[in-house]
DNA sequence: ATTCCCATGTAATTAGTTACATGATTCG
DNA sequence: CGAATCATGTAACTAATTACATGGGAAT
Protein backbone atom coordinates (compact mmCIF):
# COMPACT_ATOMS: atom_id res chain seq x y z
CA UNK A 1 0.00 0.00 0.00
CA UNK A 2 1.34 3.53 -0.94
CA UNK A 3 -0.89 5.55 1.79
CA UNK A 4 2.00 4.10 4.15
CA UNK A 5 4.31 5.96 1.88
CA UNK A 6 2.87 9.08 1.37
CA UNK A 7 2.52 9.24 4.85
CA UNK A 8 5.90 8.30 5.39
CA UNK A 9 6.88 11.29 2.54
CA UNK A 10 5.19 13.87 4.72
CA UNK A 11 6.19 12.96 7.89
CA UNK A 12 9.79 12.92 5.94
CA UNK A 13 9.72 16.44 4.98
CA UNK A 14 8.00 17.60 8.42
CA UNK A 15 6.54 15.82 11.82
CA UNK A 16 2.84 16.32 12.32
CA UNK A 17 -0.17 15.07 14.07
CA UNK A 18 -2.63 13.18 12.45
CA UNK A 19 -4.89 15.75 12.07
CA UNK A 20 -2.10 17.74 10.14
CA UNK A 21 -1.83 15.04 8.03
CA UNK A 22 -5.54 14.99 7.14
CA UNK A 23 -5.18 18.50 6.00
CA UNK A 24 -2.51 17.93 4.23
CA UNK A 25 -3.99 14.81 2.51
CA UNK A 26 -6.88 17.51 1.27
CA UNK A 27 -4.33 19.85 0.06
CA UNK A 28 -0.88 19.17 -0.83
CA UNK A 29 -0.02 15.58 -1.02
CA UNK A 30 -3.91 15.38 -1.31
CA UNK A 31 -3.51 16.47 -4.97
CA UNK A 32 -1.96 12.87 -5.99
CA UNK A 33 -3.00 10.92 -3.13
CA UNK A 34 -6.11 11.15 -1.45
CA UNK A 35 -7.40 9.86 2.06
CA UNK A 36 -9.56 10.63 5.00
CA UNK A 37 -8.37 10.89 8.25
CA UNK A 38 -10.30 7.69 9.73
CA UNK A 39 -7.86 5.80 7.57
CA UNK A 40 -4.77 8.25 8.62
CA UNK A 41 -5.57 7.32 12.13
CA UNK A 42 -6.02 3.57 11.50
CA UNK A 43 -2.65 3.48 9.31
CA UNK A 44 -0.35 5.97 11.82
CA UNK A 45 -1.37 3.28 14.60
CA UNK A 46 -0.12 0.42 12.33
CA UNK A 47 2.76 2.36 11.40
CA UNK A 48 3.82 3.18 15.29
CA UNK A 49 3.33 -0.67 16.07
CA UNK A 50 5.56 -1.43 13.19
CA UNK A 51 8.33 1.37 14.14
CA UNK A 52 7.74 3.23 11.08
CA UNK A 53 7.17 6.43 12.92
CA UNK A 54 7.18 7.35 16.64
CA UNK A 55 4.45 9.46 18.50
CA UNK A 56 5.40 12.24 20.88
CA UNK A 57 2.53 13.87 23.20
CA UNK A 58 2.33 17.29 22.78
CA UNK A 59 -0.09 19.41 25.18
CA UNK A 60 -1.77 22.08 24.50
CA UNK A 61 -3.49 25.07 26.42
CA UNK A 62 -6.63 26.38 25.07
CA UNK A 63 -6.48 23.45 22.28
CA UNK A 64 -6.78 19.83 22.50
CA UNK A 65 -3.66 17.75 23.36
CA UNK A 66 -2.28 16.39 20.19
CA UNK A 67 0.24 13.62 19.28
CA UNK A 68 2.73 14.47 16.73
CA UNK A 69 4.25 11.80 14.25
CA UNK A 70 7.94 12.02 13.37
CA UNK A 71 9.38 9.61 10.73
CA UNK A 72 12.28 6.77 12.52
CA UNK A 73 15.06 5.66 11.13
CA UNK A 74 13.35 2.12 10.05
CA UNK A 75 10.80 4.53 8.27
CA UNK A 76 13.65 6.50 6.47
CA UNK A 77 14.53 3.24 5.25
CA UNK A 78 11.27 1.84 4.06
CA UNK A 79 10.56 5.00 2.26
CA UNK A 80 14.20 4.70 0.81
CA UNK A 81 13.67 1.24 0.15
CA UNK A 82 10.06 2.26 -1.46
CA UNK A 83 11.24 4.76 -3.50
CA UNK A 84 13.69 2.07 -5.10
CA UNK A 85 11.02 -0.32 -5.89
CA UNK A 86 9.43 -0.80 -9.96
CA UNK A 87 5.82 1.55 -9.75
CA UNK A 88 3.36 -0.31 -10.75
CA UNK A 89 0.88 0.99 -13.92
CA UNK A 90 -1.62 3.31 -12.47
CA UNK A 91 -4.80 1.67 -12.03
CA UNK A 92 -7.14 4.27 -14.14
CA UNK A 93 -11.19 4.07 -13.33
CA UNK A 94 -13.40 7.19 -14.93
CA UNK A 95 -16.69 7.04 -14.35
CA UNK A 96 -17.52 9.87 -16.46
CA UNK A 97 -15.93 7.26 -19.31
CA UNK A 98 -18.31 4.52 -18.54
CA UNK A 99 -21.27 7.31 -18.55
CA UNK A 100 -19.85 8.42 -22.38
CA UNK A 101 -19.67 4.55 -22.94
CA UNK A 102 -23.62 4.58 -22.09
CA UNK A 103 -24.82 7.63 -23.78
CA UNK A 104 -26.76 5.18 -26.36
CA UNK A 105 -28.91 3.66 -23.18
CA UNK A 106 -28.44 7.09 -20.75
CA UNK A 107 -29.22 10.49 -20.64
CA UNK A 108 -27.27 12.84 -22.86
CA UNK A 109 -28.26 16.27 -21.54
CA UNK A 110 -27.59 15.04 -17.85
CA UNK A 111 -23.68 13.87 -19.35
CA UNK A 112 -23.62 16.86 -20.94
CA UNK A 113 -24.25 18.55 -17.38
CA UNK A 114 -21.56 16.04 -15.49
CA UNK A 115 -19.13 17.26 -18.33
CA UNK A 116 -19.82 20.77 -17.53
CA UNK A 117 -19.44 20.28 -14.37
CA UNK A 118 -15.86 18.91 -14.24
CA UNK A 119 -14.91 21.27 -16.98
CA UNK A 120 -15.16 24.01 -14.08
CA UNK A 121 -13.57 21.37 -11.58
CA UNK A 122 -10.54 21.46 -14.19
CA UNK A 123 -10.83 25.21 -14.13
CA UNK A 124 -10.39 25.56 -10.56
CA UNK A 125 -7.61 22.97 -10.18
CA UNK A 126 -5.65 24.62 -12.70
CA UNK A 127 -5.61 28.32 -11.28
CA UNK A 128 -4.84 26.60 -7.81
CA UNK A 129 -1.75 24.70 -9.69
CA UNK A 130 -0.79 27.72 -11.65
CA UNK A 131 -0.95 30.06 -8.73
CA UNK A 132 1.06 27.69 -6.57
CA UNK A 133 3.58 27.36 -9.66
CA UNK A 134 3.97 31.01 -9.82
CA UNK A 135 4.31 31.60 -5.82
CA UNK A 136 6.00 28.98 -4.96
CA UNK A 137 8.31 28.65 -8.45
CA UNK A 138 8.76 32.41 -9.82
CA UNK A 139 11.88 30.52 -11.87
CA UNK A 140 10.61 27.81 -13.54
CA UNK A 141 14.24 27.57 -14.52
CA UNK A 142 15.98 27.32 -11.45
CA UNK A 143 14.38 25.30 -9.54
CA UNK A 144 16.14 24.03 -6.19
CA UNK A 145 17.24 20.91 -6.28
CA UNK A 146 15.78 19.82 -2.96
CA UNK A 147 12.48 20.92 -4.61
CA UNK A 148 12.67 19.43 -7.72
CA UNK A 149 10.48 16.28 -7.14
CA UNK A 150 7.38 18.78 -5.65
CA UNK A 151 7.49 21.35 -8.71
CA UNK A 152 7.71 18.01 -10.86
CA UNK A 153 5.09 16.82 -8.95
CA UNK A 154 2.86 20.01 -9.23
CA UNK A 155 3.87 20.38 -13.31
CA UNK A 156 2.50 16.86 -13.09
CA UNK A 157 -0.55 18.30 -11.72
CA UNK A 158 -0.91 20.86 -14.06
CA UNK A 159 -0.23 19.18 -17.36
CA UNK A 160 -3.36 16.90 -15.83
CA UNK A 161 -5.58 18.91 -15.73
CA UNK A 162 -4.98 21.35 -19.20
CA UNK A 163 -5.85 17.72 -20.56
CA UNK A 164 -8.69 17.29 -19.10
CA UNK A 165 -9.93 20.78 -19.62
CA UNK A 166 -8.79 19.63 -23.36
CA UNK A 167 -11.02 16.48 -23.25
CA UNK A 168 -13.82 18.07 -21.87
CA UNK A 169 -13.78 20.94 -24.61
CA UNK A 170 -13.88 18.06 -26.85
CA UNK A 171 -16.57 16.18 -25.57
CA UNK A 172 -18.91 18.98 -25.48
CA UNK A 173 -18.28 20.71 -28.90
CA UNK A 174 -18.95 16.60 -30.28
CA UNK A 175 -22.34 16.65 -28.27
CA UNK A 176 -23.04 19.73 -29.93
CA UNK A 177 -23.24 21.77 -26.41
CA UNK A 178 -22.50 25.31 -25.53
CA UNK A 179 -19.34 25.65 -22.68
CA UNK B 1 -19.98 1.26 -7.34
CA UNK B 2 -19.11 2.11 -11.02
CA UNK B 3 -17.76 -1.40 -11.90
CA UNK B 4 -21.80 -2.35 -11.35
CA UNK B 5 -22.25 -0.13 -14.11
CA UNK B 6 -19.44 -0.78 -16.20
CA UNK B 7 -20.73 -4.21 -16.43
CA UNK B 8 -24.07 -2.90 -17.70
CA UNK B 9 -22.59 -0.86 -20.19
CA UNK B 10 -20.64 -4.01 -21.61
CA UNK B 11 -23.59 -6.37 -21.78
CA UNK B 12 -25.85 -3.43 -23.20
CA UNK B 13 -23.63 -3.38 -26.15
CA UNK B 14 -23.44 -7.35 -26.49
CA UNK B 15 -24.04 -10.05 -23.96
CA UNK B 16 -21.39 -12.12 -22.55
CA UNK B 17 -20.06 -14.62 -20.24
CA UNK B 18 -18.29 -13.63 -16.90
CA UNK B 19 -14.72 -14.83 -18.86
CA UNK B 20 -15.43 -12.65 -21.85
CA UNK B 21 -16.10 -9.79 -19.76
CA UNK B 22 -13.27 -10.71 -17.62
CA UNK B 23 -11.50 -10.07 -21.22
CA UNK B 24 -12.90 -6.90 -22.12
CA UNK B 25 -12.06 -5.64 -18.37
CA UNK B 26 -8.36 -6.08 -19.83
CA UNK B 27 -9.31 -4.66 -23.04
CA UNK B 28 -11.89 -1.89 -24.39
CA UNK B 29 -13.59 -1.12 -21.12
CA UNK B 30 -10.29 -1.84 -18.98
CA UNK B 31 -9.10 1.11 -20.57
CA UNK B 32 -10.85 3.37 -18.17
CA UNK B 33 -12.29 0.71 -15.81
CA UNK B 34 -10.20 -2.72 -14.57
CA UNK B 35 -11.89 -5.50 -13.19
CA UNK B 36 -10.40 -8.68 -11.56
CA UNK B 37 -12.42 -12.20 -12.91
CA UNK B 38 -12.79 -13.08 -9.74
CA UNK B 39 -14.19 -9.37 -9.13
CA UNK B 40 -15.99 -9.97 -12.04
CA UNK B 41 -17.68 -13.33 -11.07
CA UNK B 42 -18.98 -12.07 -7.29
CA UNK B 43 -20.50 -8.48 -8.83
CA UNK B 44 -22.46 -10.78 -11.58
CA UNK B 45 -23.97 -12.92 -8.84
CA UNK B 46 -24.82 -10.39 -6.81
CA UNK B 47 -26.47 -8.21 -10.33
CA UNK B 48 -28.38 -11.10 -11.25
CA UNK B 49 -30.26 -11.93 -7.26
CA UNK B 50 -31.02 -8.21 -8.28
CA UNK B 51 -32.22 -8.89 -11.82
CA UNK B 52 -29.98 -6.30 -13.31
CA UNK B 53 -28.85 -9.11 -15.51
CA UNK B 54 -29.93 -12.80 -16.26
CA UNK B 55 -28.10 -15.84 -16.97
CA UNK B 56 -29.00 -18.63 -19.79
CA UNK B 57 -26.78 -21.79 -19.56
CA UNK B 58 -24.67 -22.35 -23.30
CA UNK B 59 -23.67 -26.10 -23.92
CA UNK B 60 -20.53 -26.09 -26.16
CA UNK B 61 -18.58 -29.08 -27.27
CA UNK B 62 -14.76 -29.46 -27.11
CA UNK B 63 -15.21 -26.39 -24.48
CA UNK B 64 -16.48 -26.08 -20.99
CA UNK B 65 -20.38 -24.44 -21.19
CA UNK B 66 -20.49 -21.18 -19.70
CA UNK B 67 -23.43 -18.65 -18.54
CA UNK B 68 -24.36 -15.97 -20.92
CA UNK B 69 -25.47 -13.02 -19.26
CA UNK B 70 -27.94 -10.74 -20.65
CA UNK B 71 -29.22 -6.89 -19.27
CA UNK B 72 -32.61 -6.93 -18.13
CA UNK B 73 -35.22 -4.25 -18.27
CA UNK B 74 -34.35 -2.89 -15.21
CA UNK B 75 -30.81 -2.93 -15.85
CA UNK B 76 -31.29 -0.58 -18.35
CA UNK B 77 -33.45 1.39 -16.02
CA UNK B 78 -30.52 0.83 -13.67
CA UNK B 79 -28.03 2.26 -16.19
CA UNK B 80 -30.00 5.28 -17.30
CA UNK B 81 -29.98 6.05 -13.85
CA UNK B 82 -26.17 6.47 -13.53
CA UNK B 83 -26.10 8.48 -16.29
CA UNK B 84 -28.21 10.68 -15.06
CA UNK B 85 -26.51 11.05 -11.84
CA UNK B 86 -24.04 13.79 -10.87
CA UNK B 87 -20.37 12.56 -11.28
CA UNK B 88 -18.02 12.87 -8.40
CA UNK B 89 -14.45 13.97 -8.90
CA UNK B 90 -11.76 11.29 -9.99
CA UNK B 91 -9.81 9.98 -7.02
CA UNK B 92 -6.44 9.89 -8.26
CA UNK B 93 -3.71 8.29 -7.05
CA UNK B 94 -0.16 8.34 -8.18
CA UNK B 95 2.76 6.06 -6.95
CA UNK B 96 5.04 8.01 -9.11
CA UNK B 97 4.17 11.17 -7.72
CA UNK B 98 5.09 10.18 -3.85
CA UNK B 99 8.42 8.74 -5.48
CA UNK B 100 9.03 12.03 -6.88
CA UNK B 101 8.27 13.93 -3.79
CA UNK B 102 10.36 11.11 -1.94
CA UNK B 103 13.21 12.04 -4.28
CA UNK B 104 15.22 13.65 -1.47
CA UNK B 105 14.27 10.59 0.82
CA UNK B 106 14.79 8.33 -1.72
CA UNK B 107 17.16 6.40 -4.82
CA UNK B 108 17.04 8.67 -7.23
CA UNK B 109 18.27 6.11 -10.09
CA UNK B 110 15.51 4.24 -9.41
CA UNK B 111 12.99 7.11 -10.09
CA UNK B 112 14.52 7.48 -12.85
CA UNK B 113 14.10 3.99 -13.69
CA UNK B 114 10.58 3.97 -13.37
CA UNK B 115 9.98 7.10 -15.25
CA UNK B 116 11.79 5.45 -18.27
CA UNK B 117 9.39 2.68 -17.65
CA UNK B 118 6.41 4.51 -17.28
CA UNK B 119 7.35 6.11 -20.58
CA UNK B 120 7.67 3.35 -22.50
CA UNK B 121 4.14 2.51 -21.24
CA UNK B 122 2.58 5.51 -22.70
CA UNK B 123 3.93 4.99 -25.64
CA UNK B 124 2.75 1.53 -25.81
CA UNK B 125 -0.80 2.59 -24.81
CA UNK B 126 -0.32 5.71 -26.88
CA UNK B 127 0.42 3.85 -30.26
CA UNK B 128 -2.54 0.91 -29.77
CA UNK B 129 -4.98 3.77 -29.15
CA UNK B 130 -4.23 5.75 -32.42
CA UNK B 131 -4.17 2.20 -34.51
CA UNK B 132 -7.93 2.05 -32.70
CA UNK B 133 -8.71 5.40 -33.66
CA UNK B 134 -7.44 4.93 -37.49
CA UNK B 135 -9.06 1.49 -37.88
CA UNK B 136 -12.50 2.17 -35.99
CA UNK B 137 -12.99 6.05 -36.72
CA UNK B 138 -10.87 6.89 -40.22
CA UNK B 139 -13.10 9.64 -40.64
CA UNK B 140 -12.33 11.91 -37.29
CA UNK B 141 -14.89 14.80 -38.98
CA UNK B 142 -17.99 12.09 -39.03
CA UNK B 143 -18.30 9.31 -36.00
CA UNK B 144 -21.76 7.77 -36.44
CA UNK B 145 -23.37 9.14 -33.87
CA UNK B 146 -24.33 5.42 -31.89
CA UNK B 147 -20.52 5.34 -31.56
CA UNK B 148 -19.84 8.66 -30.31
CA UNK B 149 -19.28 7.69 -26.75
CA UNK B 150 -16.52 5.03 -27.49
CA UNK B 151 -14.95 7.58 -29.84
CA UNK B 152 -15.04 10.46 -27.35
CA UNK B 153 -13.32 7.89 -24.38
CA UNK B 154 -10.66 7.02 -27.09
CA UNK B 155 -10.03 10.57 -27.70
CA UNK B 156 -9.53 10.99 -23.81
CA UNK B 157 -7.17 8.04 -24.03
CA UNK B 158 -5.26 9.63 -26.30
CA UNK B 159 -4.59 12.97 -24.70
CA UNK B 160 -4.12 10.93 -21.33
CA UNK B 161 -1.23 9.21 -22.72
CA UNK B 162 0.32 12.33 -24.51
CA UNK B 163 0.10 14.19 -21.53
CA UNK B 164 1.70 11.11 -19.51
CA UNK B 165 4.78 11.24 -22.12
CA UNK B 166 5.05 15.11 -22.12
CA UNK B 167 5.15 14.53 -18.18
CA UNK B 168 7.61 11.60 -18.41
CA UNK B 169 10.07 13.43 -20.59
CA UNK B 170 9.82 16.86 -18.32
CA UNK B 171 10.62 14.95 -15.62
CA UNK B 172 13.77 12.86 -17.23
CA UNK B 173 14.69 16.45 -18.78
CA UNK B 174 14.86 18.21 -15.04
CA UNK B 175 16.41 14.91 -13.97
CA UNK B 176 18.90 14.96 -16.32
CA UNK B 177 18.64 11.55 -17.51
CA UNK B 178 18.51 10.24 -21.03
CA UNK B 179 15.12 9.10 -22.83
C1' DA C 1 5.61 -32.65 -21.97
C1' DT C 2 4.29 -28.01 -21.18
C1' DT C 3 2.00 -24.09 -21.82
C1' DC C 4 -1.95 -21.43 -23.31
C1' DC C 5 -6.91 -20.86 -23.81
C1' DC C 6 -11.46 -21.68 -22.14
C1' DA C 7 -14.45 -21.40 -18.12
C1' DT C 8 -15.97 -20.63 -13.28
C1' DG C 9 -15.55 -20.00 -9.00
C1' DT C 10 -14.20 -19.81 -3.29
C1' DA C 11 -11.49 -18.13 0.66
C1' DA C 12 -8.75 -15.01 3.07
C1' DT C 13 -7.01 -10.72 3.53
C1' DT C 14 -6.33 -5.79 2.92
C1' DA C 15 -7.90 -1.27 1.78
C1' DG C 16 -11.21 2.14 1.79
C1' DT C 17 -15.81 4.37 2.80
C1' DT C 18 -19.58 5.79 5.67
C1' DA C 19 -21.58 6.44 9.87
C1' DC C 20 -21.12 7.40 14.59
C1' DA C 21 -18.95 9.53 18.74
C1' DT C 22 -16.95 13.15 21.88
C1' DG C 23 -15.53 17.61 23.59
C1' DA C 24 -13.21 22.17 24.07
C1' DT C 25 -12.42 26.78 21.84
C1' DT C 26 -12.92 30.44 18.68
C1' DC C 27 -15.33 33.38 15.42
C1' DG C 28 -19.35 35.81 13.64
C1' DC D 1 -26.45 30.93 19.72
C1' DG D 2 -24.58 28.32 16.02
C1' DA D 3 -21.03 27.03 13.06
C1' DA D 4 -16.29 26.18 12.22
C1' DT D 5 -11.74 24.61 13.83
C1' DC D 6 -8.93 21.58 16.52
C1' DA D 7 -8.23 16.81 17.81
C1' DT D 8 -8.79 11.67 17.96
C1' DG D 9 -10.76 7.85 17.33
C1' DT D 10 -14.29 3.17 16.85
C1' DA D 11 -17.58 0.29 14.31
C1' DA D 12 -19.76 -1.49 10.45
C1' DC D 13 -19.67 -2.20 5.91
C1' DT D 14 -18.24 -2.40 0.95
C1' DA D 15 -14.81 -2.99 -2.50
C1' DA D 16 -10.71 -4.93 -4.19
C1' DT D 17 -6.59 -7.88 -4.22
C1' DT D 18 -4.16 -12.18 -3.69
C1' DA D 19 -4.05 -16.86 -3.28
C1' DC D 20 -6.08 -21.16 -4.13
C1' DA D 21 -8.76 -24.54 -6.87
C1' DT D 22 -10.31 -27.43 -10.90
C1' DG D 23 -10.35 -29.53 -15.48
C1' DG D 24 -10.67 -30.39 -20.53
C1' DG D 25 -8.82 -29.23 -25.21
C1' DA D 26 -5.61 -27.29 -28.46
C1' DA D 27 -1.20 -25.86 -29.90
C1' DT D 28 4.20 -26.03 -29.86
Amino acid sequence: MALEHAILVSLAERSASGYDLARRFDASIGNFWKASHQQIYKVLGRMEAQQLVEASLVEQDGRPDKKVYAITADGRLELARFSATPTPPEVLRSELAVKLRALPFGDRDAVVASVRARRVQHEEKLAYYSESSQRFYPDAEHVPQDQLGSWLVLRGGILAEETGLAWCDEILQALGAER
